[in-house]
DNA sequence: CGTAGCCTTGAAGGTGATCAATGTTTGTGG
DNA sequence: CCACAAACATTGATCACCTTCAAGGCTACG
């Protein structure tokens, strides 16, 4: 396993830009931080909504499983992400997903108070919390858009949309470790498939993988298919 | 076509409850009502939002289209619902998606600067918001885990939600005038096959359908379908 | 009365699901 | 340190579901 890197200071996290010190302190108010290990679940979807979550390392799945006990992965989050947002403010508050840990992780666990309390008043954090949920449920829909495309658009597009994401300079590499079950879960299909795929891209030179590390080759190739007929 | 009904007065809308006259007089402030033809769109994707909406009457359809004209409907609005809340206090706000008129439609257009100023600061309105945002999310991601489940599910699914969500007593008959192609758009899959599935329901005994109203007979058969292996 | 929108039906064909078996790597406990 | 279990990756064969294409009918409306 790789070493875990240094988690990133809070106050220098992006949603707290331009905020003081003493700010950020009511901010994240009776804060916990948490540590989870590979495959370990922050909270499951039912569970009480006591805390509003930030992820300080490593990364998260949001996930619903259905009665067959297949699994969706509805979103990843990562350095910086916060989770919850919108069902904190909600009478007797329940997660309507289930957070599983990639890897090992860290989050800040905010009370459910000091949220509805300090966040939602604070003009800045309401803008920044609106942008995030913009963002996700643009995607959601762009996802919805691609549901007819054949599958190789949908994991192309999946691909691209997590490198975009945390495109810290022109990295190519997936910035979380991400399996082909997990792939195959987010755009609705069986691995085995999923597999068959990858297969194809890896002797064509588009993709490379190693471990669980994802390596694009050919982003044009990727963008291609993405558009395809 | 049927006869519009009386508009519903705007005081009484849920999303006002509680408020007096005057308060609702500076939410509204600057706004315009708007009357819709059939298949009129109120606005497309890629304008300029600079209006929050309110429906007053009809229904109205949140579609995106991809490269191929192919339309996939986001959503359903009818009475009472709003529109473009999450894209109102974004820099340079664009529209993310078409919203068309579903039969003779109304809407009350209100301007940003007034949903930004007067709509934010009110601590009941943004809760009143928080929740249709979430139960939208909480929406599309209930339809995310259907994705691989087989057509009838999801039709079924489509029509119990669109029941559900307006269930004025016992009514078995869907809110809104509905068509094959957009149960189709909806559930991300051909005409064809969309009605393929609703005939055999019809001579089940499932569902009837009279023009464009859908009515339907064995709620507990659908009920079923949803739960589908 | 013709066009446009919607519904219907049939035939053909493909994409991807499913099932089954096997290999590989990782982690864990004796 | 080895053995075993668990998670992950792979490959092949089969086949159902749904898409696509094509053609035609129905109704409403200008």
């Amino acid at each position: 396993m790789v070493a875990p890197r240094k988690p990133t200071p809070i106050n220098e996290l992006p949603i707290f830009q331009g905020l003081k010190a003493e700010q950020v302190q009511e901010l994240i108010r009776g804060g916990i931080v948490v540590s989870t290990k590979h495959h370990e679940p922050l909270f499951r979807a039912g569970d009480p909504a006591s805390y509003f979550l930030l992820v300080l390392q490593g990364a998260y799945k949001l996930v619903r499983s259905d009665q067959q006990g297949h699994e969706s992965i509805m979103c990843f989050v990562s350095l910086g992400d916060t989770i919850a947002g919108l069902v904190m403010s909600r009478p007797n508050a329940i997660y309507p997903v289930t957070c599983i840990s990639i890897g090992q992780s860290m989050a800040l666990k905010i009370p459910r108070e000091t949220y509805n309390q300090e966040w939602l008043s604070h003009p800045a954090l309401q803008q920044h919390m609106n942008a995030i949920l913009y963002q996700r449920m643009n995607r959601m829909q762009d996802e919805r858009l691609h549901q007819r495309a054949p599958l190789q658009t949908r994991v192309a597009f999946l691909l691209l949309n997590l490198i975009e994401k945390y495109s810290s300079g022109a990295d190519r590499v997936l910035p979380l470790p991400i399996t082909r079950q997990e792939i195959a879960d987010s755009v609705g299909s069986a691995v085995e498939s999923v597999i068959r795929l990858m297969s194809d891209w890896t002797s064509a030179g588009i993709i490379r993988t190693e471990d669980r590390r994802i390596e694009i080759l050919q982003l044009d190739e990727l963008i291609r298919l993405t558009n395809d007929e």
